[in-house]
DNA sequence: AATGAATGAGATTTCATTCAT
DNA sequence: CATGAATGAAATCTCATTCAT
């Protein structure tokens, strides 16, 4: 962790780094694109351009792969919800989603294969996934239930109302991620995300005035 | 298609359709726990109390058994949205909320393992999922759009609209397909069914009156 | 361990051990002439005249074909131990060297394969050979010691003694083992067992009448 | 041979000299405890302190560094063999066991490496072992018959005699190399081999006075 | 029709050797 | 010379599928 000072290792340790990125991007297309059981170190390899033995230089194994992208994949999402700090505003609420949505898209390979494998492989859901994503949803639990109290919101259960706001989310985020849709513009990110809000706020039906 | 009335011929069939219906059972159990490609056949074999190679008598291979699941899994999804129609009152779109819970909670490791392969397999997403999801957002898309230009609801987006209403139910479902919470029962889904239609239409903000 | 008197179980019990002595017999063939470590897996199919795959029908691995090759040619040593009990005359050592003699020599491919990988590996020595190879070293110390205080043999340190003869047991029997020796036939065997004795206990010197 | 004098040229030829040494120790060690076929070029380089590749600046290959050691290991043996001519009286045969135990000793890696490799390698044991212990057991094998024919050793077959004086030394050796016992300090040494020489002259039992 | 042993193609992983720096 | 990353052939092991019983 203390890094040396000789510069050599230094330029060592930034040649290793940078090879474990190439292969962790490899990777994670490919991921995304069969699954992790689905795909061969030999297609990891091609996809890196370079041998099968050299990605066992870098890596202990086709698994080890998968947690280092999936450690990389979280790392910002982590930040992420800890800037968050306690969503207030409206528009504190709409920064966070166009956020994290930009986030998810600019690593669709590795965000999809840290989904996938989340869904069907219990120890990544859990050591990679589950608390952040609680950590959210208690985040707008409370957000709602401080807004209830001030009677400024309805008196709605605050956890489902988190819950289906992250449903709203994800539906907005996953066919992106899935590739079903293409990923939505800068602009339209902003669109989606205010009418999103909007929805949520003050739903679907015409106030009768 | 019903060739022969022959009753040898007939419980012959019957027999057959059970085997096939034990084996994809047990498969869809195995596919649910561990996916697709990460099942081996032995696996499906010994959960189904069988040999191998028996299951070769029933089906083509590995594949084959995954087909005819998604086959099964999706017919009551396809009579369900026949049946729908045109949602047109809020208590239409509450029951077929309510039914949807309860179809895919009846199946779950069927529905889980529909799901895992359409997330990653485009062939299964086509074949049996994209075109019926297709549908419900359509006529969701045009339930809203009917009651926007009819002046009972806001002008918003009907396409983003109906895609969010389906994130805000697969932020219901999901979780319990996943098997991280546990299925809502009969009551809970009645409520869960009840909150989301609610901040479906009037939003989360309190009106002021 | 309770035999099911299900005579098809017991039929393919059978079946099942014939097959892994086939494989016993092929790899022990193939480790007495290479070395365990040089040996692949291929090698010992090939010699089994099987693929490959088969091989993982009846063993884990590589290693616990070893393991059982061990098992297999350790157990008739075992009972030699036990049945020579305490060697009491110049007849009872004569009969338990040309017992040890004839059994090394009937397996010599899983003796030389049990000896060459007990001096190399640690586990191997201590499981199988250290503790029956020091039973048999104990007897024959105290064997000495009893013939010493006795007043029929020399006041010689016991322990040295036993070692020794278990020297001369293994300059018979090695080279054989290796193969650089033919095995000697069993009328050699008795003589050579007999010039051993002989000068065991009279020495290479001749006595002054 | 000496073909230059020019000193740069020697210093670089010592050089040379002292990096193989080096290697061949690390190599030896590694052998001895894990076997050249289990034994990589990585544990070779780490033990020695060096990258694998400059190994290749010294050997040829992962093989010749085996042979080097070979060749190393039966040198002092070979000039033992030398020295010690005919073995005539009890001292001479006393020191030559002595000496004997004390060179398989003083380079136990190395000698443990030998003997593992020739048990295994057929070209080995030719090469560096068989025709020097033959050399050995003929020397006993003559010394016995000298005695035999003198009339002061018993009739006994000479060659059965040197075999398992051989045997009776290996007892000895053997389980030190193996690293069974710790090594014999050379007091011990002395014991042994004067135990040994006591057994073989006189044998176990008490001569009838 | 049911069985499960046999198969072999293909997956993951190891490692002696090479070679650019 | 020394280095150690890259290589790819070969090793171990897996598993969908076949087939004799």
């Amino acid at each position: 962790m203390l890094e040396t000072l000789n510069p050599i290792e230094r330029r060592r340790q930034r040649r290793i780094k940078k090879r474990q990125r190439e292969i962790m991007t490899a990777a994670a297309e490919v991921f995304a694109e069969k699954g992790y059981a689905s795909t061969t170190t030999k297609e990891i390899a091609d996809r890196a351009d370079m041998a099968e033995g050299t990605l066992y230089n870098y890596f202990d194994g086709k698994r080890e792969i998968l947690l280092a992208i999936a450690d990389e994949t979280t790392a910002p999402m982590e930040t992420a919800i800890q800037e968050a700090g306690s969503l207030k505003s409206r528009d504190e609420i709409l920064a966070m989603l166009e956020k994290a949505l930009a986030i998810s898209e600019a690593h669709l390979p590795s965000t999809r294969t840290l989904l996938t494998e989340a869904w069907m492989d219990d120890d990544i859901l859990q050591d990679y996934l589950a608390t952040r994503l609680k950590r959210i949803r208690d985040q707008l639990a409370a957000y709602i239930k401080h807004h209830v109290d001030n009677g400024t919101f309805r008196p709605i259960n605050p956890e489902i109302g988190a819950q289906m706001i992250m449903g709203m989310f994800g539906a907005l985020v996953l066919p992106a991620i899935r590739g079903v849709f293409d990923p939505p513009t800068p602009q339209e990110c902003h669109e989606l995300a205010e009418s999103m809000v909007d929805l949520l706020l003050d739903g679907i039906r015409l106030r009768q005035a």
